[in-house]
DNA sequence: TCTTGACTCTCACGTAACGTGAGGCCGCAC
DNA sequence: GTGCGGCCTCACGTTACGTGAGAGTCAAGA
């Protein structure tokens, strides 16, 4: 009947002295028994067992769940398959979403050429956010809608909107009326920033409002626009003609 | 000047208090100030950076990298986006090639019914050892060569072998002659099975050798075929007519 | 004024699965 | 006897916090 030393055994299933020291602690594989000299000795069946452990470690488990798996018996065997199947399964799901998020980041580097960190923050800031309030089908429709407007288009819009925020903002604080003249054309102006951005669904400018309700704080700090001044902006909106 | 505590910021950004107190401890965001009694105070400074690290926390950035990204600039972080898309793919390929040995293993439980905890982990170190040692390519061969015998099949065959084992073992311990006419029916036999599983690839059969030679004590323990026996069965089935 | 409840503070241990020394004993060969 | 390699037992480090424990702080109601 042979003994294995630690080190003999650790080659014999390629796994380190250490974790053989490991599993010792944490009950998952006790030696036969000791030398003289206190050195572990393992037999033939610490081997077969260790092999066992390796091969559930090798499809992932966790070594608590080895260890109930081997001191029981089948079933719980069959049933930790299942769990471990499902806690991949999940874990693949989140890590491709993930995944996707920071590709489209990436892909802002990318296009954008040199961007400064800023920019780049609050972009992803902005995708962060919007992911929470739009759907991953209203998502897709964003950025074909984006796509189709190309970069060239969208940079004219985000760079038209704070004239009309100021002017706007400046309107209502001298108290003119939503329905003159001057602030219908800047009302006008607005609905098409917003349609440029839209593209015209009523779901996703829903969302929108939702998230610029939610987010009032963050919204006037990045865009300028308080819910006071949304509000004006709305009724101005409102009194114009139906396209 | 609004200055925030540790929870009303924690509401504002969606994290618990005890992950500020992390972030400062790890130098990660620092309090603006502190109040009279030693409450954390936060300013609209501190407020916009715990939305950046709450931003790249949700890309799956490590903390220390985050800290490194935001006391850094732009290119480091463009760079911390490569990286972070090389990682997240690699553990996404990792995980499904688990997964799908996984789901291999599953498939042993939901065929063969109530199968015991004992052949199911001995499969399972088969399928292990045998990734090992076969190419992706071969694996899938092996697979569709499986498929193609049928359950039944293999069970005939899986239980053909002990008796041939055997045979080929007392043969050799009476020394009989490899080109004898009994050690010859014995040869064809073992060869048969053999090729019931390589479906007559050479590649795979020098491949199944290897995996014998180099792991000649857990294929004795699994199959009682030690290296000599190996040696007389090979002699035995070189000796036979080219079929 | 006292008390209550909500809030805050600072330790400090627990998590998963080991890696990586530190300091010291054991065994065998020269 | 003296190397050198193998073995032993602590015990801390890793990641990003969770979860109390024990104690001080703040605003408000009885």
């Amino acid at each position: 009947m042979p003994l294995f030393t630690v080190s003999q055994l650790a080659r014999r299933t390629g796994i380190t002295v250490r974790t053989l020291h490991h599993y010792e602690a944490e009950g998952l594989l006790l030696p036969a028994g000791r030398s003289d000299a206190g050195y572990r000795l393992y037999g033939r069946e610490e081997l077969a067992r260790l092999q066992h452990i390796v091969s559930l470690k090798a499809l992932g488990f966790p070594l608590a769940e080895i260890r109930a798996c081997l001191d029981a018996d089948a079933p719980s065997l069959a049933d930790a398959l299942v769990r471990q199947v499902d806690r991949l399964r999940q874990g693949i799901v989140r890590q491709q979403n993930l995944l996707s998020r920071l590709e489209r980041v990436a892909r802002l580097v990318a296009d954008g050429e040199a961007i400064d960190a800023e920019t780049l923050l609050s972009s992803i800031e902005a995708t962060t956010l919007m992911e929470k309030y739009f759907t991953p089908e209203q998502m897709q429709t964003i950025r074909d809608h984006g796509a189709a407007l190309g970069a060239e288009r969208i940079r004219a819009v985000e760079e038209e909107w704070p004239g009309v925020i100021a002017g706007m903002q400046a309107a209502m604080a001298l108290g003119k009326d939503p329905a003159s003249e001057e602030v219908q054309a800047l009302a006008r102006r607005w609905r098409a920033l917003v349609r440029a951005f839209t593209g015209g669904d009523a779901g996703i400018q829903r969302s929108m409002g939702t998230m610029y309700r939610e987010n009032a704080d963050e919204m006037r700090a990045k865009t300028g626009i308080d819910p006071a001044l949304m509000e004006y902006a709305c009724s101005a909106i409102a009194s114009l003609p139906k396209d």
